[in-house]
DNA sequence: GTATCTGCAAACCCTTTGCAATAAG
DNA sequence: CTTATTGCAAAGGGTTTGCAGATAC
């Protein structure tokens, strides 16, 4: 299996973009990264090990990554995006509660019939599902 | 089937809140609007028809209606939040590309198995399903 | 009468962008 | 050499908030 910076690199090669350290850096940090990480987290952990890069590249850098299938946006539940790198890793799955916020993750695959379902029909390649719903507890309220 | 301003009512009721008019013509102006809407959309609409409510208070109520199970957040895909009203309708669930963004929906049911699934291991009642994926042209891409 | 709600406008804050300098190819 | 990339700082833009007046109960 390639690594991410190798997938990376023939993205770019691909896009005729340049191959840079910032974003080399960027990446691998990520891929350090256990879970969850958002702009912010991303860039102070960069500065701590002394690697100089400014947030715009950083921004400038996501929208690539999750391009080449290296990332998703995870949720958008504090007003900013959260991410988290997907490549070489098993599908992610979140039951999201809509009165109380509460979040379930899921580390199970999706039900083989769903799996089927959209891949036969959509072609889709399926990275994550989000599910909103009620909770028990939100469910008695409303 | 209780209407939507029953539902509302009530729950403002049980969290002793006050009913008021603005509240009121915001959630039907959201129950009028077919799919999905922004707070500009739902704000500029109310103006058109003479009725005065702010933005503030648009934004107020929102979470509101979300926490009574009458709407809920769509997506946030040009970088503001889009809702849908989810009582009284049938399940939504997008399909949506991290390559390109483009986005499917479907207005079928989700499968059977996912249903049953989830219902019954955590007890939550499900309103929608936004699975992220890559669509067959970014899946030759990256 | 008291606590909530509204509108207004300013504040917030994450993200994007213009620009000049730098670096990749 | 040419075009992409970076960092900085300013601008952008949706959302939140402080406050004074109005309103629900």
């Amino acid at each position: 299996m390639k690594s991410e910076l190798q997938v990376f690199q023939e993205f770019i090669l691909q896009r005729g973009l340049r191959r840079t350290l910032e974003r080399e850096r960027v990446l691998q940090e990520i891929f350090e990264i256990h879970g969850h990480f958002d702009v912010e987290e991303l860039y102070l952990k960069l500065r701590e090990k002394g690697v100089k890069v400014s947030r715009a590249s950083i921004y400038r850098a996501l929208p690539l990554f999750r391009e080449a299938g290296l990332i998703r946006e995870a949720d958008f539940s504090d007003g900013h995006w959260h991410y988290e790198h997907i490549y070489g890793h098993s599908r992610h799955s979140h039951l999201k509660c809509l009165g109380c916020g509460e979040m379930v993750e899921f580390e199970e695959p999706s039900p083989q019939d769903l799996e089927e379902h959209w891949v036969k029909r959509y072609r889709y390649r399926i990275v994550a599902l989000e599910v909103q719903g009620y909770c028990p507890a939100c469910q008695q309220g409303a």
